[in-house]
DNA sequence: CTAACGTACAACCAAATGGTTGTAGATGGA
DNA sequence: TCCATCTACAACCATTTGGTTGTACGTTAG
């Protein structure tokens, strides 16, 4: 499952991440990157122990880095990680897309050229399910 | 934060039910929603029964739909679904571009003025902040 | 009708999450 | 120097998660 070098657990921690109200606020709040940890515990209703532990989630996701300025410690966002939880959502996509257009390849049955040479998926007809990436019983 | 009809707690669903391989996985499989929950779970090194727990995750995330043919649950993904994970990450970019946006405004204004004045603006007078709205968990 | 299948759901368990408090190490300012 | 601030991290706790097994129920096939 490995397509743009986003592993599955990258993907895992970029979206598990983004699961939360509160660290998706400090992303929009961390875009200049001029907010100290604690100045951003100041915004929530919860304790520094806590936002800091939020602050490390999304370093380890990837999505803010830490940068420190005297005995302060920067947050940043960094930009080109929505890309990358984009490009988890087109990766979905597009997979499934493929499916569809072979499908749809099947039902169309063109008389363009080798579309009959595929007897052996079609023969297989209902059965489009490889035996799921490794996985055994 | 609510924007595009999207509340902070579909967000989190949705978020959350992306952040599983094994769910990711799911949704890749469902797209022709033609695979029942047990034909689905016989793809997966886990029970039926975990299985099934995976699907309620994404069907409460409104990720998929099961539909039901005879005895079986036919599952089927929602392609609008990923449209509406881009949308809360567009939401979430556009925060923070109008953010920059104002930012080089300031800066646009006053190009001799001190751009580290800006930083109590932020943090200081932040009205900006809400208490963090909803805090659902 | 009966047996097998597909589903739903409850009860249970280990591990992870999200929060707390407390302690300790750096750093900067008076 | 001394003190206040910022950070890091450990220990602890309640709840959620992701998995298990077991049971019950509707539906289909024989």
């Amino acid at each position: 499952m490995v397509v743009d070098g986003l592993t599955d657990e990258t993907v895992d921690r970029l979206f598990h991440a983004l699961a939360d109200a509160t660290r998706r606020d400090i992303l929009r709040r961390c875009v200049r990157g001029e907010l100290s940890v604690s100045r951003l515990a100041e915004a929530y209703p919860m304790s520094f122990a806590a936002v800091q532990k939020h602050v490390t989630v999304l370093e380890r996701a990837g999505l803010v880095t830490k940068q420190r300025c005297g005995r302060e410690q920067l947050v940043r966002t960094d930009p080109d990680a929505v890309d990358r939880a984009r490009q988890a959502l087109d990766e979905l996509e597009t997979a499934w897309r493929s499916r569809v257009d072979r499908m749809s390849g099947l039902l169309a049955d063109d008389a363009g050229s080798d579309a009959g040479s595929d007897a052996g998926t079609a023969a297989g007809s209902g059965d489009d399910k490889e035996p799921t990436e490794g996985q055994d019983r």
